[in-house]
DNA sequence: CTTTTTTTTGCATTTTTTTGCAAAGAATTT
DNA sequence: AAATTCTTTGCAAAAAAATGCAAAAAAAAG
Protein backbone atom coordinates (compact mmCIF):
# COMPACT_ATOMS: atom_id res chain seq x y z
CA UNK A 1 0.00 0.00 0.00
CA UNK A 2 1.28 3.45 -1.36
CA UNK A 3 1.41 6.33 0.61
CA UNK A 4 -0.59 8.13 -1.47
CA UNK A 5 -3.23 5.69 -1.10
CA UNK A 6 -3.40 5.68 1.78
CA UNK A 7 -3.53 9.18 2.96
CA UNK A 8 -6.27 9.09 -0.44
CA UNK A 9 -8.41 6.94 2.24
CA UNK A 10 -7.79 9.11 5.06
CA UNK A 11 -9.67 11.62 3.72
CA UNK A 12 -12.48 9.54 2.47
CA UNK A 13 -13.03 8.27 5.87
CA UNK A 14 -12.84 11.66 7.14
CA UNK A 15 -15.53 13.74 4.92
CA UNK A 16 -17.52 10.30 5.68
CA UNK A 17 -17.22 10.24 9.51
CA UNK A 18 -15.90 13.80 10.02
CA UNK A 19 -13.19 12.36 12.65
CA UNK A 20 -10.49 9.69 12.27
CA UNK A 21 -9.37 7.72 15.52
CA UNK A 22 -5.15 7.10 14.38
CA UNK A 23 -4.97 3.54 16.10
CA UNK A 24 -8.26 2.42 14.47
CA UNK A 25 -7.01 3.57 10.60
CA UNK A 26 -3.88 1.66 11.38
CA UNK A 27 -5.35 -1.50 12.21
CA UNK A 28 -8.02 -0.95 9.27
CA UNK A 29 -4.99 -0.22 7.12
CA UNK A 30 -2.60 -2.62 8.54
CA UNK A 31 0.26 -0.21 9.10
CA UNK A 32 1.83 1.47 11.72
CA UNK A 33 0.63 3.85 14.11
CA UNK A 34 3.46 5.85 13.07
CA UNK A 35 2.69 5.35 9.79
CA UNK A 36 -1.01 6.45 10.01
CA UNK A 37 0.33 9.38 12.40
CA UNK A 38 3.18 10.72 9.30
CA UNK A 39 0.65 11.28 7.15
CA UNK A 40 -1.90 12.46 8.85
CA UNK A 41 0.87 15.29 9.90
CA UNK A 42 1.23 15.89 6.27
CA UNK A 43 -2.48 16.19 5.37
CA UNK A 44 -2.52 18.00 8.09
CA UNK A 45 0.41 20.50 6.40
CA UNK A 46 -1.44 20.52 3.27
CA UNK A 47 -4.51 22.33 5.09
CA UNK A 48 -6.63 18.98 4.22
CA UNK A 49 -7.43 17.95 7.79
CA UNK A 50 -6.77 19.49 11.59
CA UNK A 51 -5.26 17.15 13.89
CA UNK A 52 -6.22 16.39 17.51
CA UNK A 53 -5.31 14.38 19.96
CA UNK A 54 -5.79 10.64 19.07
CA UNK A 55 -6.69 11.40 15.55
CA UNK A 56 -8.16 14.11 12.97
CA UNK A 57 -10.95 15.80 12.30
CA UNK A 58 -12.63 17.52 8.87
CA UNK A 59 -11.72 20.63 8.20
CA UNK A 60 -14.95 22.36 8.49
CA UNK A 61 -14.48 25.39 6.06
CA UNK A 62 -13.65 22.65 3.40
CA UNK A 63 -16.85 20.65 4.10
CA UNK A 64 -19.28 23.00 2.22
CA UNK A 65 -16.72 24.12 -0.61
CA UNK A 66 -17.37 21.03 -2.18
CA UNK A 67 -20.09 21.51 -4.68
CA UNK A 68 -18.19 24.04 -7.19
CA UNK A 69 -14.78 23.43 -7.33
CA UNK A 70 -12.73 20.47 -8.34
CA UNK A 71 -10.14 19.29 -5.77
CA UNK A 72 -7.45 20.62 -7.17
CA UNK A 73 -8.87 23.87 -7.41
CA UNK A 74 -9.31 23.36 -3.25
CA UNK A 75 -6.31 22.84 -2.42
CA UNK A 76 -4.68 26.10 -4.44
CA UNK A 77 -7.41 27.41 -2.86
CA UNK A 78 -6.08 26.00 0.84
CA UNK A 79 -2.57 26.93 -0.26
CA UNK A 80 -3.07 30.88 -1.09
CA UNK A 81 -5.40 31.43 2.00
CA UNK A 82 -2.94 29.90 3.91
CA UNK A 83 -0.30 32.08 2.16
CA UNK A 84 -2.53 35.15 2.80
CA UNK A 85 -2.06 35.01 6.69
CA UNK A 86 1.69 36.72 5.76
CA UNK A 87 -0.32 39.84 4.97
CA UNK A 88 -1.79 40.08 8.56
CA UNK A 89 -0.77 41.31 11.64
CA UNK A 90 -1.90 42.51 15.32
CA UNK A 91 -3.36 46.15 16.07
CA UNK A 92 -3.72 46.58 11.88
CA UNK A 93 -6.96 48.04 10.43
CA UNK A 94 -7.98 46.30 7.50
CA UNK A 95 -10.72 46.34 4.79
CA UNK A 96 -12.20 43.17 3.29
CA UNK A 97 -15.45 42.95 0.69
CA UNK A 98 -17.03 39.79 -0.31
CA UNK A 99 -16.25 36.57 -2.59
CA UNK A 100 -15.54 33.09 -1.27
CA UNK A 101 -11.80 33.74 -1.29
CA UNK A 102 -11.99 36.53 1.43
CA UNK A 103 -14.40 34.12 3.36
CA UNK A 104 -11.62 31.42 3.23
CA UNK A 105 -8.92 33.78 4.09
CA UNK A 106 -10.81 35.04 7.47
CA UNK A 107 -12.04 31.59 8.42
CA UNK A 108 -8.51 31.00 8.85
CA UNK A 109 -7.56 33.82 10.75
CA UNK A 110 -5.54 32.73 13.76
CA UNK A 111 -7.50 32.65 16.95
CA UNK A 112 -5.54 34.99 18.56
CA UNK A 113 -5.24 37.24 15.62
CA UNK A 114 -6.11 41.16 17.21
CA UNK A 115 -6.91 42.97 14.56
CA UNK A 116 -10.06 45.08 12.97
CA UNK A 117 -11.95 44.50 10.04
CA UNK A 118 -13.76 46.38 8.25
CA UNK A 119 -16.22 44.97 5.39
CA UNK A 120 -19.34 45.13 3.58
CA UNK A 121 -19.59 40.89 3.43
CA UNK A 122 -22.18 39.74 5.84
CA UNK A 123 -21.02 35.78 5.26
CA UNK A 124 -17.65 37.44 5.96
CA UNK A 125 -19.19 39.28 9.51
CA UNK A 126 -20.53 36.01 10.47
CA UNK A 127 -17.15 34.61 10.27
CA UNK A 128 -15.52 36.62 12.09
CA UNK A 129 -17.59 35.80 14.98
CA UNK A 130 -15.60 32.77 16.16
CA UNK A 131 -12.69 34.99 16.23
CA UNK A 132 -12.83 36.65 19.48
CA UNK A 133 -10.09 39.14 19.55
CA UNK A 134 -11.22 40.71 15.80
CA UNK A 135 -13.28 43.63 15.91
CA UNK A 136 -15.74 43.76 13.17
CA UNK A 137 -17.49 46.98 11.68
CA UNK A 138 -20.10 46.64 9.17
CA UNK A 139 -20.30 49.45 5.99
CA UNK A 140 -24.02 49.91 6.24
CA UNK A 141 -26.27 50.65 2.76
CA UNK A 142 -28.25 48.81 0.52
CA UNK A 143 -28.54 45.12 0.77
CA UNK A 144 -27.52 43.06 -1.88
CA UNK A 145 -29.16 39.89 -1.83
CA UNK A 146 -27.27 37.57 -3.95
CA UNK A 147 -23.87 38.71 -3.06
CA UNK A 148 -24.68 39.18 0.47
CA UNK A 149 -23.14 42.72 0.72
CA UNK A 150 -24.62 45.69 1.12
CA UNK A 151 -24.03 48.19 -1.66
CA UNK A 152 -24.98 52.23 -2.51
CA UNK A 153 -24.58 55.56 -1.67
CA UNK A 154 -24.22 55.33 2.15
CA UNK A 155 -21.50 52.33 1.68
CA UNK A 156 -19.22 55.12 -0.92
CA UNK A 157 -19.96 57.55 2.10
CA UNK A 158 -19.00 55.85 5.07
CA UNK A 159 -15.51 54.94 3.67
CA UNK A 160 -15.08 58.60 2.73
CA UNK A 161 -14.47 58.50 6.47
CA UNK A 162 -12.07 55.65 6.44
CA UNK A 163 -8.33 54.67 6.42
CA UNK A 164 -7.12 51.42 6.67
CA UNK A 165 -3.60 49.70 6.46
CA UNK A 166 -4.92 47.23 3.61
CA UNK A 167 -7.52 46.23 1.53
CA UNK A 168 -7.81 43.01 0.30
CA UNK A 169 -10.06 42.97 -3.19
CA UNK A 170 -11.90 40.70 -4.48
CA UNK A 171 -12.46 40.15 -8.09
CA UNK A 172 -13.47 38.06 -10.93
CA UNK A 173 -10.47 38.57 -13.47
CA UNK A 174 -7.12 39.62 -13.61
CA UNK A 175 -4.86 40.05 -16.59
CA UNK A 176 -1.38 41.76 -17.07
CA UNK A 177 -2.63 43.68 -20.10
CA UNK A 178 -6.19 45.05 -18.84
CA UNK A 179 -6.19 44.86 -15.28
CA UNK A 180 -8.33 44.02 -12.54
CA UNK A 181 -11.83 43.78 -13.56
CA UNK A 182 -15.60 42.63 -12.12
CA UNK A 183 -19.19 41.14 -13.68
CA UNK A 184 -20.88 43.90 -11.76
CA UNK A 185 -20.86 47.34 -12.16
CA UNK A 186 -21.99 48.99 -8.76
CA UNK A 187 -19.26 46.94 -6.81
CA UNK A 188 -16.59 48.14 -9.61
CA UNK A 189 -17.20 51.95 -8.70
CA UNK A 190 -17.35 50.79 -4.41
CA UNK A 191 -13.88 48.83 -4.98
CA UNK A 192 -12.61 51.86 -6.30
CA UNK A 193 -13.06 53.84 -3.67
CA UNK A 194 -12.57 50.96 -1.31
CA UNK A 195 -8.98 51.36 -2.66
CA UNK A 196 -8.56 54.70 -2.57
CA UNK A 197 -9.44 54.50 1.18
CA UNK A 198 -6.58 51.92 1.77
CA UNK A 199 -2.71 52.65 1.99
CA UNK A 200 -2.27 48.96 0.08
CA UNK A 201 -4.44 47.10 -2.09
CA UNK A 202 -3.69 43.02 -1.73
CA UNK A 203 -5.70 40.73 -4.19
CA UNK A 204 -5.77 36.58 -3.97
CA UNK A 205 -5.80 34.89 -7.57
CA UNK A 206 -5.96 31.54 -8.10
CA UNK A 207 -5.17 30.23 -11.22
CA UNK A 208 -8.07 30.22 -12.69
CA UNK A 209 -8.53 34.15 -12.59
CA UNK A 210 -5.93 34.96 -14.18
CA UNK A 211 -5.76 36.25 -18.00
CA UNK A 212 -9.67 36.12 -17.45
CA UNK A 213 -11.26 39.30 -18.37
CA UNK A 214 -14.81 40.39 -17.18
CA UNK A 215 -16.94 43.64 -18.30
CA UNK A 216 -16.11 46.24 -15.55
CA UNK A 217 -12.78 47.24 -14.77
CA UNK A 218 -11.86 47.95 -11.52
CA UNK A 219 -8.04 49.33 -11.51
CA UNK A 220 -4.69 48.97 -13.35
CA UNK A 221 -2.35 46.70 -12.60
CA UNK A 222 -0.23 49.52 -10.84
CA UNK A 223 -2.94 50.29 -8.42
CA UNK A 224 -2.04 46.49 -7.04
CA UNK A 225 0.50 46.80 -3.85
CA UNK A 226 0.36 42.88 -3.21
CA UNK A 227 0.07 40.07 -5.37
CA UNK A 228 -1.14 36.56 -3.64
CA UNK A 229 -0.26 33.56 -6.61
CA UNK A 230 0.51 29.76 -6.54
CA UNK A 231 2.39 30.29 -9.66
CA UNK A 232 5.93 29.56 -9.59
CA UNK A 233 8.54 32.27 -9.37
CA UNK A 234 9.73 31.76 -12.84
CA UNK A 235 6.21 31.55 -14.68
CA UNK A 236 6.56 34.89 -17.51
CA UNK A 237 2.99 35.49 -16.44
CA UNK A 238 4.67 37.01 -13.34
CA UNK A 239 6.99 39.53 -15.62
CA UNK A 240 3.79 42.28 -16.11
CA UNK A 241 3.28 42.18 -12.33
CA UNK A 242 7.08 42.23 -11.40
CA UNK A 243 7.22 45.03 -13.79
CA UNK A 244 4.37 47.20 -11.44
CA UNK A 245 6.34 46.75 -9.01
CA UNK A 246 3.87 44.69 -7.29
CA UNK A 247 5.37 42.39 -4.55
CA UNK A 248 4.45 39.01 -5.16
CA UNK A 249 3.87 36.52 -2.45
CA UNK B 1 -13.90 8.13 21.73
CA UNK B 2 -11.77 11.20 21.12
CA UNK B 3 -12.58 14.24 22.89
CA UNK B 4 -13.49 16.34 19.49
CA UNK B 5 -15.95 13.96 18.65
CA UNK B 6 -17.50 13.81 22.59
CA UNK B 7 -17.40 17.91 22.37
CA UNK B 8 -19.18 17.77 19.21
CA UNK B 9 -21.85 15.33 20.41
CA UNK B 10 -21.91 17.93 23.72
CA UNK B 11 -22.80 20.75 21.69
CA UNK B 12 -24.89 18.97 19.24
CA UNK B 13 -27.54 17.63 22.02
CA UNK B 14 -26.93 20.94 23.66
CA UNK B 15 -28.80 22.77 20.79
CA UNK B 16 -31.31 20.06 20.56
CA UNK B 17 -31.96 20.27 24.52
CA UNK B 18 -31.11 23.74 25.57
CA UNK B 19 -29.58 22.86 28.03
CA UNK B 20 -27.14 19.27 29.39
CA UNK B 21 -26.62 17.69 32.92
CA UNK B 22 -23.21 16.79 33.23
CA UNK B 23 -24.72 13.67 35.11
CA UNK B 24 -26.36 12.48 32.53
CA UNK B 25 -23.88 13.40 29.64
CA UNK B 26 -21.40 10.99 30.98
CA UNK B 27 -23.61 8.26 31.65
CA UNK B 28 -25.01 8.78 28.29
CA UNK B 29 -21.43 9.17 26.52
CA UNK B 30 -19.74 6.72 28.98
CA UNK B 31 -17.11 8.78 30.38
CA UNK B 32 -15.56 9.80 33.33
CA UNK B 33 -17.80 12.86 34.97
CA UNK B 34 -14.61 14.83 35.45
CA UNK B 35 -13.98 14.30 31.55
CA UNK B 36 -17.34 16.08 30.31
CA UNK B 37 -16.85 18.74 33.02
CA UNK B 38 -13.43 19.51 31.49
CA UNK B 39 -15.07 19.35 27.73
CA UNK B 40 -17.65 21.86 28.90
CA UNK B 41 -14.76 24.38 30.73
CA UNK B 42 -13.15 24.53 26.78
CA UNK B 43 -16.31 24.68 25.20
CA UNK B 44 -17.06 27.47 27.63
CA UNK B 45 -13.64 28.66 26.72
CA UNK B 46 -14.10 28.78 23.01
CA UNK B 47 -17.57 30.56 23.88
CA UNK B 48 -20.06 27.83 22.58
CA UNK B 49 -22.19 27.29 25.71
CA UNK B 50 -22.42 28.46 29.16
CA UNK B 51 -21.45 26.48 32.34
CA UNK B 52 -23.70 26.50 34.91
CA UNK B 53 -24.53 24.69 38.12
CA UNK B 54 -24.71 20.92 37.18
CA UNK B 55 -24.82 21.14 33.51
CA UNK B 56 -24.57 23.75 30.74
CA UNK B 57 -26.85 25.60 28.60
CA UNK B 58 -26.79 26.76 25.08
CA UNK B 59 -25.04 30.38 24.71
CA UNK B 60 -26.48 31.71 22.04
CA UNK B 61 -28.80 34.61 23.36
CA UNK B 62 -30.51 34.36 19.70
CA UNK B 63 -31.22 30.63 19.03
CA UNK B 64 -33.35 31.08 16.64
CA UNK B 65 -34.14 27.58 14.83
CA UNK B 66 -34.85 26.08 18.01
CA UNK B 67 -36.38 28.31 20.94
CA UNK B 68 -35.32 27.68 24.26
CA UNK B 69 -38.99 28.00 25.38
CA UNK B 70 -41.68 25.32 26.54
CA UNK B 71 -43.65 24.14 23.79
CA UNK B 72 -46.89 26.88 25.25
CA UNK B 73 -44.35 29.70 25.01
CA UNK B 74 -43.73 28.80 21.01
CA UNK B 75 -47.36 28.33 20.36
CA UNK B 76 -47.64 31.73 21.75
CA UNK B 77 -44.59 33.24 19.98
CA UNK B 78 -46.76 31.70 16.50
CA UNK B 79 -49.82 33.89 17.13
CA UNK B 80 -48.01 37.37 17.84
CA UNK B 81 -46.58 36.81 15.01
CA UNK B 82 -49.14 36.21 12.77
CA UNK B 83 -51.20 38.79 14.31
CA UNK B 84 -47.93 40.91 13.64
CA UNK B 85 -48.59 40.47 9.93
CA UNK B 86 -51.24 42.81 10.46
CA UNK B 87 -48.90 45.90 10.67
CA UNK B 88 -47.25 45.33 7.44
CA UNK B 89 -49.03 47.25 3.72
CA UNK B 90 -46.81 47.56 0.73
CA UNK B 91 -44.63 50.38 -0.85
CA UNK B 92 -44.32 51.32 3.52
CA UNK B 93 -40.81 52.12 4.87
CA UNK B 94 -40.39 50.19 8.04
CA UNK B 95 -37.15 49.99 10.78
CA UNK B 96 -36.64 46.66 13.01
CA UNK B 97 -34.05 45.99 15.44
CA UNK B 98 -32.64 42.43 16.70
CA UNK B 99 -34.32 39.92 18.76
CA UNK B 100 -36.08 37.00 18.17
CA UNK B 101 -39.25 38.29 18.15
CA UNK B 102 -38.68 40.36 15.50
CA UNK B 103 -36.93 37.59 13.32
CA UNK B 104 -39.98 35.16 13.59
CA UNK B 105 -41.90 37.96 12.44
CA UNK B 106 -39.77 39.13 9.26
CA UNK B 107 -39.65 35.04 9.18
CA UNK B 108 -43.39 34.91 8.25
CA UNK B 109 -43.81 38.38 6.14
CA UNK B 110 -46.04 37.22 3.05
CA UNK B 111 -43.95 36.53 0.01
CA UNK B 112 -45.49 39.42 -1.92
CA UNK B 113 -44.65 41.79 0.30
CA UNK B 114 -43.33 45.08 -1.63
CA UNK B 115 -41.33 46.76 1.63
CA UNK B 116 -38.19 48.99 2.52
CA UNK B 117 -36.97 47.17 5.82
CA UNK B 118 -34.54 49.15 7.62
CA UNK B 119 -32.27 46.68 10.21
CA UNK B 120 -28.97 46.61 12.28
CA UNK B 121 -29.66 43.27 12.91
CA UNK B 122 -27.87 40.77 10.51
CA UNK B 123 -29.63 37.55 11.11
CA UNK B 124 -32.81 39.48 9.49
CA UNK B 125 -30.87 40.69 6.78
CA UNK B 126 -30.52 37.29 6.44
CA UNK B 127 -33.81 36.07 6.67
CA UNK B 128 -35.08 38.90 4.16
CA UNK B 129 -33.61 37.01 1.66
CA UNK B 130 -35.96 34.36 1.33
CA UNK B 131 -38.17 37.85 0.30
CA UNK B 132 -37.32 38.46 -3.12
CA UNK B 133 -39.88 41.80 -3.19
CA UNK B 134 -38.50 43.13 -0.05
CA UNK B 135 -35.55 45.99 -0.07
CA UNK B 136 -33.09 45.43 2.87
CA UNK B 137 -31.02 48.78 4.28
CA UNK B 138 -28.28 47.38 6.88
CA UNK B 139 -27.08 49.73 8.74
CA UNK B 140 -23.17 50.19 9.34
CA UNK B 141 -21.27 50.29 12.65
CA UNK B 142 -19.39 48.33 15.11
CA UNK B 143 -20.81 44.70 14.79
CA UNK B 144 -21.67 43.20 18.36
CA UNK B 145 -20.84 39.38 17.83
CA UNK B 146 -23.46 38.14 20.86
CA UNK B 147 -25.97 39.99 19.65
CA UNK B 148 -25.39 40.15 15.88
CA UNK B 149 -26.44 43.74 15.27
CA UNK B 150 -24.25 46.36 14.37
CA UNK B 151 -24.45 49.42 17.32
CA UNK B 152 -22.72 52.22 18.24
CA UNK B 153 -22.13 56.03 16.69
CA UNK B 154 -22.20 55.10 12.55
CA UNK B 155 -25.64 53.37 13.44
CA UNK B 156 -26.65 56.79 15.57
CA UNK B 157 -25.42 58.82 12.69
CA UNK B 158 -27.22 57.29 10.20
CA UNK B 159 -30.33 56.80 11.72
CA UNK B 160 -30.24 60.78 11.52
CA UNK B 161 -30.83 61.08 8.35
CA UNK B 162 -33.52 58.36 8.14
CA UNK B 163 -37.35 58.60 8.81
CA UNK B 164 -39.90 55.26 8.47
CA UNK B 165 -43.77 54.85 8.81
CA UNK B 166 -42.94 52.09 11.71
CA UNK B 167 -40.47 50.91 14.20
CA UNK B 168 -41.12 47.30 15.56
CA UNK B 169 -38.74 47.69 18.71
CA UNK B 170 -37.17 44.57 20.50
CA UNK B 171 -37.54 44.51 24.09
CA UNK B 172 -36.46 42.77 27.09
CA UNK B 173 -39.01 43.75 29.88
CA UNK B 174 -42.57 46.14 29.74
CA UNK B 175 -44.50 46.79 32.43
CA UNK B 176 -47.26 49.12 32.82
CA UNK B 177 -45.61 51.45 35.53
CA UNK B 178 -41.27 51.66 34.37
CA UNK B 179 -42.33 51.04 30.49
CA UNK B 180 -39.87 49.62 27.93
CA UNK B 181 -36.87 48.15 29.85
CA UNK B 182 -33.33 46.54 28.26
CA UNK B 183 -30.93 44.64 29.29
CA UNK B 184 -27.60 46.25 27.43
CA UNK B 185 -27.05 49.70 27.79
CA UNK B 186 -25.86 50.76 24.27
CA UNK B 187 -28.91 48.89 23.07
CA UNK B 188 -31.16 50.96 25.09
CA UNK B 189 -29.79 54.43 23.66
CA UNK B 190 -29.93 52.86 20.00
CA UNK B 191 -33.50 51.84 20.27
CA UNK B 192 -33.89 55.17 21.71
CA UNK B 193 -32.95 57.19 18.51
CA UNK B 194 -34.83 54.64 16.52
CA UNK B 195 -37.90 55.56 18.38
CA UNK B 196 -37.43 58.93 16.98
CA UNK B 197 -36.90 57.89 13.35
CA UNK B 198 -40.37 56.76 12.79
CA UNK B 199 -43.52 57.86 12.64
CA UNK B 200 -44.74 55.09 15.10
CA UNK B 201 -43.70 52.73 17.54
CA UNK B 202 -44.85 48.85 17.82
CA UNK B 203 -44.32 46.12 20.18
CA UNK B 204 -44.72 43.20 19.95
CA UNK B 205 -45.09 41.13 23.83
CA UNK B 206 -45.11 37.74 24.40
CA UNK B 207 -46.50 37.15 28.38
CA UNK B 208 -43.44 36.42 29.53
CA UNK B 209 -41.84 39.77 28.64
CA UNK B 210 -45.11 41.54 30.56
CA UNK B 211 -44.24 42.81 33.75
CA UNK B 212 -40.60 42.42 34.01
CA UNK B 213 -38.37 44.98 34.71
CA UNK B 214 -34.78 45.18 33.31
CA UNK B 215 -31.62 47.25 34.17
CA UNK B 216 -32.20 49.65 31.55
CA UNK B 217 -34.92 52.04 30.35
CA UNK B 218 -35.53 52.86 26.75
CA UNK B 219 -38.77 54.64 26.67
CA UNK B 220 -42.26 54.73 28.61
CA UNK B 221 -45.43 53.73 27.80
CA UNK B 222 -46.62 56.72 25.83
CA UNK B 223 -44.10 56.61 23.36
CA UNK B 224 -45.07 53.15 22.29
CA UNK B 225 -48.16 53.99 19.46
CA UNK B 226 -49.03 50.10 19.15
CA UNK B 227 -48.99 46.73 20.97
CA UNK B 228 -49.41 43.25 20.26
CA UNK B 229 -50.32 40.89 22.97
CA UNK B 230 -52.08 37.66 23.00
CA UNK B 231 -53.82 39.02 26.75
CA UNK B 232 -57.64 38.76 26.26
CA UNK B 233 -58.95 42.23 25.77
CA UNK B 234 -60.84 41.66 29.34
CA UNK B 235 -57.65 41.51 31.27
CA UNK B 236 -56.98 43.86 33.64
CA UNK B 237 -53.40 44.38 32.72
CA UNK B 238 -54.49 45.96 29.38
CA UNK B 239 -56.22 48.87 31.20
CA UNK B 240 -52.85 50.74 31.80
CA UNK B 241 -52.14 50.36 28.17
CA UNK B 242 -55.54 51.32 26.81
CA UNK B 243 -55.18 54.86 29.26
CA UNK B 244 -51.83 55.63 27.10
CA UNK B 245 -53.98 55.68 23.93
CA UNK B 246 -52.10 52.53 22.77
CA UNK B 247 -53.75 50.56 20.14
CA UNK B 248 -53.90 46.78 20.95
CA UNK B 249 -53.67 43.79 18.87
C1' DC C 1 22.51 -5.26 -13.20
C1' DT C 2 24.70 -3.59 -9.19
C1' DT C 3 25.68 0.15 -6.10
C1' DT C 4 24.49 4.34 -3.96
C1' DT C 5 21.25 7.48 -2.34
C1' DT C 6 16.89 8.70 -0.77
C1' DT C 7 12.55 7.72 1.12
C1' DT C 8 9.62 5.15 3.88
C1' DT C 9 8.59 2.33 7.66
C1' DG C 10 8.58 0.28 12.26
C1' DC C 11 10.33 0.27 16.87
C1' DA C 12 11.97 1.92 21.46
C1' DT C 13 12.38 5.86 24.46
C1' DT C 14 11.03 10.18 26.23
C1' DT C 15 7.64 13.75 26.76
C1' DT C 16 3.13 15.43 26.76
C1' DT C 17 -1.78 15.07 27.13
C1' DT C 18 -5.74 13.01 28.78
C1' DT C 19 -8.32 10.60 32.02
C1' DG C 20 -10.32 8.92 36.33
C1' DC C 21 -10.16 9.13 41.22
C1' DA C 22 -10.33 10.96 45.87
C1' DA C 23 -10.39 14.52 49.15
C1' DA C 24 -11.44 19.13 50.21
C1' DG C 25 -14.11 23.16 49.36
C1' DA C 26 -18.55 25.77 47.51
C1' DA C 27 -22.95 26.19 46.44
C1' DT C 28 -27.70 24.76 46.77
C1' DT C 29 -31.51 22.64 48.92
C1' DT C 30 -34.21 21.09 52.75
C1' DA D 1 -27.61 24.53 60.07
C1' DA D 2 -27.29 19.98 58.12
C1' DA D 3 -27.44 17.35 54.12
C1' DT D 4 -26.90 16.97 49.46
C1' DT D 5 -25.05 17.98 45.24
C1' DC D 6 -21.69 19.88 42.43
C1' DT D 7 -16.80 22.00 41.84
C1' DT D 8 -12.20 22.38 42.42
C1' DT D 9 -7.68 20.65 43.08
C1' DG D 10 -3.85 17.60 43.08
C1' DC D 11 -2.25 13.29 41.73
C1' DA D 12 -1.15 8.98 39.44
C1' DA D 13 -2.17 5.79 35.76
C1' DA D 14 -3.06 5.35 31.01
C1' DA D 15 -3.06 6.85 26.37
C1' DA D 16 -1.10 9.15 22.76
C1' DA D 17 2.53 12.20 20.55
C1' DA D 18 7.16 13.39 19.50
C1' DT D 19 11.79 12.04 18.77
C1' DG D 20 15.75 9.52 17.34
C1' DC D 21 17.41 5.54 15.15
C1' DA D 22 17.97 1.58 12.21
C1' DA D 23 16.11 -1.67 8.91
C1' DA D 24 13.62 -2.14 4.66
C1' DA D 25 12.01 -0.56 0.37
C1' DA D 26 12.17 2.25 -3.57
C1' DA D 27 14.41 5.33 -6.72
C1' DA D 28 18.39 7.08 -8.94
C1' DA D 29 22.92 6.66 -10.58
C1' DG D 30 26.69 4.34 -12.30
Amino acid sequence: MIKEERQRLIIEKLNRDQKINLLELSQLLNVSYDSIRRDVIELEDKGLLKKVHGGAVANSYLSFKNTHNSSADQQEVVMLTRKAQKLFYNHQTILMDGGTTNFHIAEQFPKNLEMTVITNSLPLAAVLNEHPKIETILLGGTYHKRYQITIGNQVMKQLEHIRVDLYLMGFNGLDPEVGVTLRHYEESVLKQKMAQAAKKVAICAITEKLHTVETYKVCDLQDIDILITSLKPSDVTLNAFRQQGIELI
